[in-house]
DNA sequence: AGCTCATGGCGAG
DNA sequence: TCGCCCTGAGCTG
């Protein structure tokens, strides 16, 4: 689940339940026990997201920032308020509405200062409208690391996850090991802007789905399919299978601790 | 019951 | 580059 589509989502809905509404904050992990205790009881003023950190506004300088790693999962609901499982860190809830917070790498009472400091060693977020791609095309186009690990690289880019990269470079034709200051100012922009356009659908869907109306299974003559992340993509944890286009065999790597999907014959630029 | 794996990221070396 | 942290699903036995 968690890319900056997820996010920006959560943040959405964040607002959308509790904003300026008085909530409940508690820990029944414990673990964000103290914070949650001094939040209790006040409004939520806000909620923003940059790239995959998410911070909740508690009104003067007070923010919950909070990054679900790889694990972190968000369960939000209407009441009934289920009764808390011992592995929630954080639960907001109203009369009418709850969230659950469940293994985030990070859940932490911030000042507006921390929080400013997370911004600024983040790179542009595709997702928010205040970004461009100027900052990141900088440190791509001066880099000799691959344009695989770039992405991947929250303080180029923020919000690109696994799924993202794999399937951006796939939809552009372009060899995940191709170096950063190897790429034209062109290529660049395109990968920016469909970044943008696919994360957005991303946060109206909730889910990744980056394969073109061309080329889904019904358009070419296949049974449907729903890849077991949840969404339709081209190469994505597909290693070995068919590519949708050329019908070579996905291949998979190792690239800085995380796996690399790509088709050799259709990402050869 | 115990393993493996996952859409992240940090700090040590 | 490695080990570590967080959780839960899907295996294996």
């Amino acid at each position: 689940m968690p890319e900056g589509h997820t996010i920006h989502r959560l943040a959405q809905d964040h607002e959308e339940r509790f904003g300026n509404h008085k909530v409940r904050v508690t820990s029944p992990q414990g673990k964000f026990e103290d914070s949650a205790a001094l939040l209790d009881g006040n409004p939520l003023t806000s909620a923003e997201a940059h790239g995959k950190h998410l911070f909740l506004g508690f009104g003067d300088s007070r923010w919950i920032h909070i990054h679900l790693g790889l694990f972190g999962k968000y369960t939000l609901g209407d009441a009934p308020v289920p009764p808390p499982t011992d592995t929630v860190r954080l639960r907001l809830a109203t009369a009418t509405a709850y969230a659950d917070l469940r293994g985030p790498t990070t859940c932490a009472l911030v000042t507006e200062r921390e929080k400013q400091a997370i911004h600024d060693r983040l790179g542009p977020d595709p997702l928010r409208a205040q970004d461009d791609g100027e900052a990141a095309w900088a440190r791509v186009s001066r880099s000799r690391t691959t344009v695989a690990a770039l992405l991947m690289d929250q303080k180029v880019i923020a919000g690109v996850g696994n799924v993202y990269r794999a399937e951006v470079l796939f939809r552009h034709g372009i060899d995940p090991y191709r170096l950063g200051r190897d790429l034209t100012r062109p290529e660049w922009d395109a990968i920016w802007s469909d970044l943008v356009g696919l994360m957005r659908e991303g946060v109206r869907n909730n889910r990744i789905d980056t394969v073109r109306p061309e080329h889904t299974p019904e358009a070419m003559g296949r049974p449907p399919r729903v890849d077991d992340h949840g969404g339709e993509v081209y190469v994505y944890r597909r290693a070995r299978q068919p590519c949708h286009i050329c019908g070579g065999e996905i291949r998979t790597a190792d690239l800085a601790a995380r796996n690399l999907f790509w088709c050799p014959a259709c990402q050869q630029r």
